[in-house]
DNA sequence: TGCTCGGCCGCAC
DNA sequence: CGTGCGGCCGAGC
C-alpha cells in the first residue's frame, strides 16, 4: 500500500510533464534492481523504437532522481553511455555496482 | 504560432 | 576504431 501511495505521488508530479516523459520514466521504473536495460529497450517499450535520443533526453530531465532509476539504463552495446545527473558516469557506475551487490546479498 | 537547436542514442559506413 | 547521419521529443526564441 505504501508503495502505491508513493506511486500516486509520483503520478501526481508527473502530470506536469509530457506523456512521452511519463512513458519513459514508467518503463524505467519497471527495471528490477541490480539489472539494466538499454535506451532502445525503453524506446521500443514505449512504442518509439527510433526515439532513443528522445528517451535519453527525457531521462536526463528526470526530476524523480531516486524514484526513476535512470542509471539502470545503459546503451544497447552494453556501455554505460552518458549521465547528466550530478556525479556523472562515476555516480552511475557506483549506483549500478551497489545495487547489483544489494541484489545479490539481500535478493531484495 | 512556427521554426530551430540540442540531447544520457543506434546503426551503417 | 572513428565519423556521420538518421529519426524523435522538449524547450527556447
Amino acid at each position: 500500500m505504501k508503495n502505491n501511495n508513493k506511486m500516486k505521488k509520483i503520478k501526481e508530479a508527473m502530470k506536469a510533464y509530457t506523456v512521452f516523459q511519463r512513458a519513459v520514466w514508467m518503463a524505467c521504473m519497471t527495471i528490477p534492481r541490480g539489472q539494466t536495460r538499454s535506451y532502445k529497450w525503453i524506446a521500443e517499450r514505449i512504442g518509439h523504437p527510433k526515439a532513443v535520443r528522445a528517451v535519453g533526453s527525457a531521462l536526463g530531465k528526470n526530476p524523480f532522481a531516486p524514484l526513476v532509476p535512470c542509471h539502470r539504463v545503459i546503451k544497447s552495446d552494453g556501455t554505460i553511455g552518458g549521465f547528466s545527473a550530478p556525479g556523472g558516469l562515476k555516480a552511475k557506475r557506483s549506483l549500478l555496482s551497489l545495487e547489483a551487490k544489494q541484489f545479490r546479498c539481500k535478493a531484495v
